[in-house]
DNA sequence: TCATCGTGAGTGAGCGCTTGCTCACCGGGG
DNA sequence: CCCCGGTGAGCAAGCGCTCACTCACGATGA
């Protein structure tokens, strides 16, 4: 899986206004939108507590931005996969193993993205609670269509979504890179444990490697 | 399953030390621990600002207080299930139905203790590390036992457990009573999915009752 | 039968501090 | 010369928490 890194604010001009954004990511993560203030944040970019407001209108509208490109990242890695040839089970598999794996890489992002939605302006919220529907309902259309086709089977496909995209979720609270568990691997054996909820094998592909970790 | 209801700090005296745990469950499920305020807390518990120091030490306490209970709770569930009579897929079906309906009923309580722990002081932290452990492990040691008997097959589990778990407690997530999703049939739904990824079927059992939702 | 006292729940005012944010000002590159 | 990224100082508001105090009430003693 893997492809393009695609750095998650690629457009963002100025070097002062990434390094803002990326001070934000870290403190956001690690203490909460709430816990952290302004003057942390500035210092992290070495910057003076003035300095944030050069670049950005307000606290909120830093993590504003964070989330919306957060999910908009999620959401284009959900279409790319479910774009790939093959059946429902070969997709959901690769949608699972990258979407696990983008929770463990990008924990501190996701971590924002997935606990921080109650601290988000209206129209942010707004915006971002679009980009949810979205992604929930691609999914689980592509669980109803394995279903309909006869090469998945569940009683329950919405909770069995719901469920499917929780595994991915659930990663960004607990994981830790100090943990010996490779984002790759770990999105691996997830999308294993996600295809026989849903009935159905593991593609048997990707057998180039052993690892016998545990 | 079901059984005692069990009032989550039965043992607390003072009526108005109960209510103000209340106030606090609801406002730091609601908004989270740093965004709310002491005066909210004892304005939704009847008091003055100043009331709630009368009861506890500090609004850290408070927090405190809640997650060891919660989390005391929690433990008492797994444990209570895992002194059940049967096999390791039975027992392991009755824990998930269990831990996801107590993480769907108590969806304010859970919240606070899934994702209020890094705003504990020092020594909370440490002890409900420790029951989190213990839960962990407890889970952990009965899926091996399974496996070891061959009434269950993973080849990984220790991320099975963690995939497990994941499901019940991303449900404090995203759960709305509004729903029309009852805790015990969410329980019972995700269990069904805990054993198909722990290789084993669901105990054909409890078919006492039809429910055709979707 | 009362005045007296002690106690513990609860309060109004406010203290000391931190917060998000503003603004007059600055220096250096085009 | 002026504009734009950046600053030092600081403001208004809100924060957790404290403190001197009130009041209802049960026990005490004559």
């Amino acid at each position: 899986m893997g492809g393009e890194q695609h750095d998650p604010w690629a457009e963002v001009d100025s070097p002062s206004s990434r390094r803002l954004l990326d001070a934000a990511v870290e403190a956001f993560a690690d203490k909460g939108f709430h816990a952290t203030t302004t003057r942390d944040i500035a210092n992290r970019a070495g910057l003076s507590p003035a300095g944030l407001y050069v670049h950005y209108p307000s606290k909120g509208a830093l993590l504003g931005q964070l989330s919306r490109a957060g999910h908009a990242a999620a959401l284009r890695l959900v279409e790319h996969t479910l774009a790939l040839p093959g059946d429902s089970p070969r997709r959901l598999h690769a949608l699972v193993a990258s979407f696990v794996a983008w929770h463990a890489e990008h924990h501190t992002v996701a971590r924002i993205v997935q606990y921080e939605l109650r601290s988000l302006e209206a129209d942010d919220r707004e915006v971002v609670a679009g980009m949810r529907r979205r992604l929930e309902r691609l999914v689980e259309a592509e669980v109803r269509r394995g279903v309909a086709a006869g090469t998945l089977s569940t009683d329950h496909p919405r909770q069995a979504t719901r469920a499917i995209l929780s595994l991915g979720i659930d990663v960004a609270r607990w994981y830790e890179p100090t943990g010996r568990e490779s984002p790759a691997r770990l999105g691996r054996i997830y999308a294993d444990l996600a295809m026989r909820m849903l009935g159905a094998e593991p593609p048997a592909a990707d057998l180039d490697e052993q690892e016998t970790t545990q």
